[in-house]
DNA sequence: GTGGGCCAGTGGCTGATCCACTGATCCACT
DNA sequence: AGTGGATCAGTGGATCAGCCACTGGCCCAC
């Protein structure tokens, strides 16, 4: 008896879901170049297959994320999503481009998680404390990667609420969700509970403690540590406030 | 002769930006309470005065904000924007609650915003150094201080730009809107061109010399003055790694 | 009890229609 | 020649009435 499974709802998605996810890719991959018109809404909709309307929902929405511009009387324009557009679009470069945007994430994750710790050790009240142990607890005693994956993730966040800064929440929010869909794929190096109660532990405890100085790098360790199970081998070299996870391959123009 | 004055275009918002702003608002201000449902959509729309389509497309905007989460015949629930909402909302929630969060974004800002100038330090390519001297020597020019606060503005994106991560450049544009509502109201403060050049040189040196530890603190010293500016008075305690701008005001429940 | 079927209520989507805005063009007037 | 206004075609904005698809609760036959 009791759940053997956790059913995550089939992800259906309607038919707006998939225009939008059509369309913010051809966006991205810059097939639409940026700065350039979007065709007429009518012959958009009609070069799709669906209605005006809902080809506008699926616009509304991509308006919404800063990639696209519509000016009544003008026409739809397609933005610089360098420029304009926020963290919030990351979970979609990481699924398109894959690892070269993944590693730039990881990379930045793990500066701030460093920061959080820090002002975590010095903000946490006496419930984020708690909180941070049970969490660490829940890990290792963990049936499951799923499960374990989902209590570090909260450990992310808790720690992010504990800082008494609720930009870093929102942060938080938006590197997680970046690789929420990539996670499940590396399930397999975190089969091991114990393994990741340790590795998460020192960081959890110098946060308990109260230690700024010793939160720093034990999270900067910690990040560090999962990043190199992401993805594989050493991933970045390992000097005192050490690097990258570069975007060499990235740089664009201007 | 030559533009006198810059015209933004007079922010014409059609029908279903103001339903945004409304339910926005109204979202953020828990007056409908996170876990509930919304009232029916028909229902809804009449509430409005707006037709169902209408009412829509602004629900659409909402749950590709995170505030909202829309399923095929259940309803419309609203979700606790502090853990599933990105750094996107910062700028409703500045603009809707104030100098609490406004405190906060400043604290970040400061903290990543060492974190970039180390990097750009270390990254920096030539074309990346020169537009930051250009960048400068723009705002010691500029003729009044809204051309000044833009291109300031354009000194954060170019140091994230030079920092080789693309994930905060992402960072960078979230944080630069958040306060764009608020900048023009502190207008005053920035009227010395003169001034604000001194403030934002030794940062730009750093960077341009390539120096990750001196670029650390010049630029925790050059967001500390600006955040001076804006929020007026000492705003901070200035130790060696200073703290705040603190949620003490803002810590939830949980 | 239990399973199946029904049904009311909800959001999803359609297609036709009209409105409002923009920019280009043309033309009358100076 | 130059200026200003009218017109027009093309675009996005908004509406409407209607039907479809999904959900959960209810009831009834078994």
């Amino acid at each position: 008896m009791a759940d053997p499974l956790i059913h995550s709802p089939v992800a259906r998605s309607s038919l707006v879901d998939e225009l939008v996810e059509r369309l913010r890719a051809d966006v991205l991959a810059e097939r639409y170049a940026p700065g350039t018109l979007l065709p007429p809404e009518r012959e958009l909709a009609a070069g799709y297959g669906v209605t005006r309307t809902s080809l506008k929902h699926a616009l509304v929405r991509l308006v919404e994320a800063g990639l696209l511009e519509t000016r009544h009387g003008i026409g739809t324009r397609v933005r610089d999503f360098r420029r304009t557009a926020g963290p919030d679009l990351l979970p979609f470069l990481v699924s398109l481009d894959g690892p070269s945007w993944l590693a730039e994430v990881f990379a930045v994750r793990r500066e701030i998680g460093a920061l959080i710790a820090a002002r975590a050790a010095r903000h946490a009240g006496e419930a984020d404390r708690e909180r941070l142990l049970r969490l660490r607890d829940e890990i290792a005693a963990a049936p499951a990667p799923g499960p374990a994956q989902r209590a570090e993730a909260e450990v992310h966040r808790a720690l992010a609420v504990a800082s008494g800064n609720r930009v870093y929440e929102l942060l938080v929010n938006s590197l997680l969700r970046a690789y929420d869909d990539v996670r499940e794929l590396f399930a397999a190096p975190f089969a091991d509970a114990g393994a990741a109660a340790r590795r998460i532990t020192p960081l959890v405890e110098a946060v308990h403690s109260g230690d700024p100085a010793a939160a720093y790098p034990a999270a900067d360790a910690y990040y560090l540590s999962t990043e190199r199970l992401m993805l594989g081998g050493d991933g970045v070299h390992d000097d005192a406030r050490s690097d990258d996870g570069d975007g060499a391959a990235a740089r664009g123009d201007r």
